[in-house]
DNA sequence: TTCCCTTATCTTGACGTCAAGATAACTATT
DNA sequence: AATAGTTATCTTGACGTCAAGATAAGGGAA
């Protein structure tokens, strides 16, 4: 009986009229999304950095030499809105972690790289949130692992676009 | 190759030191909570509301007669702190769906009450709600929606106080 | 060329949230 | 009674996000 079979019984009692099974999924999903987010947002604030930092920097990382992508590029890629975009490049550039140079074949454009700081630095933590996500996911055996990441890819599929 | 297929090669490609199998599943479940919810809020749009709005008046409506519960008990159902419970209460009540009453056994507390616009307004949005619900999981057959919950509640132990 | 539509980025104003601290009232101890 | 500690709620200031719109530059059609 968890908090999410509680919600339940209390809409059973209230309005038996209702199919409340697909709300016990979707119940959980929201209550572990939340909570392995706020655990990996511990390693991340023991750095300096937020989710959202850390998800910018990542971005450069692993897109591989020599680490620098359009601010649409990382739109498309963090899935957060221009003017989010904006603020997020500024305050890692404020912070030194990254450049923000003209783009000289398009001057709508510019060019966002890591710079050496901002390379060490997420090198450094990523390590560190890979270690945490092990942790996180350690309370489940190889075969339940398995079974539940070929579960949520087939669900992931549906909504695709 | 899904998305979260797409960034786990590419942290193969750059950092191959790095064991990226727990960020596959947790990535999954990072996407899919996401969808699911902002799916759940176009259906909270359309009647005015939006997700916090929608949890509280939830909230108090499930509570049972006489739907009626403190901003004390309200945090802790909602997992919100203080001053967001004020922010929206002081809302709810602007909006005519709760009313606030000084609780005459304990001057310092309160007693938010759904009103009768505010019962009949949550009452009507549930439903539509749980109809959207059904269409989120309908992707998923018998079987997999059976083993999936089961995983999930298993995994979810894991990280209840 | 000129005009128009599209693309890339930035600006502004609003919103919901939180952390920290303020205020008021209750409770237990002396 | 007086005091000290706890509990319930509100206030304030900051943050990250978004939607809508502004600005500037590119590209295609006449």
């Amino acid at each position: 009986m968890d908090h999410v079979d509680k919600i339940v019984s209390q809409w059973n009692s209230e309005r038996p009229d209702l199919n409340v099974e697909p709300m016990e999924l979707i119940g959980r999903f929201g209550r572990i999304a939340r909570y392995l987010s706020d655990e990996m947002a511990r390693t991340f604030v023991k750095h300096g950095l937020n989710s959202a930092s850390f998800d910018m920097l990542a971005t450069l990382r692993r897109a591989g030499t020599p680490y620098a992508l359009s601010p649409s590029a990382l739109m498309a890629s963090t899935m957060v809105t221009s003017g989010t975009m904006t603020n997020r490049i500024d305050q890692l550039e404020k912070a030194g972690w990254v450049t923000r140079r003209q783009n000289p074949k398009d001057k709508r454009a510019f060019i966002i790289a890591l710079t050496d700081e901002g390379f060490a630095l997420i090198d450094r933590v990523v390590g560190e949130h890979v270690e945490t996500q092990e942790r996180l996911v350690s309370g489940l055996d190889k075969e339940e692992f398995r079974t539940l990441n070929d579960l949520l890819r087939r669900y992931l599929e549906n909504f695709q676009d």
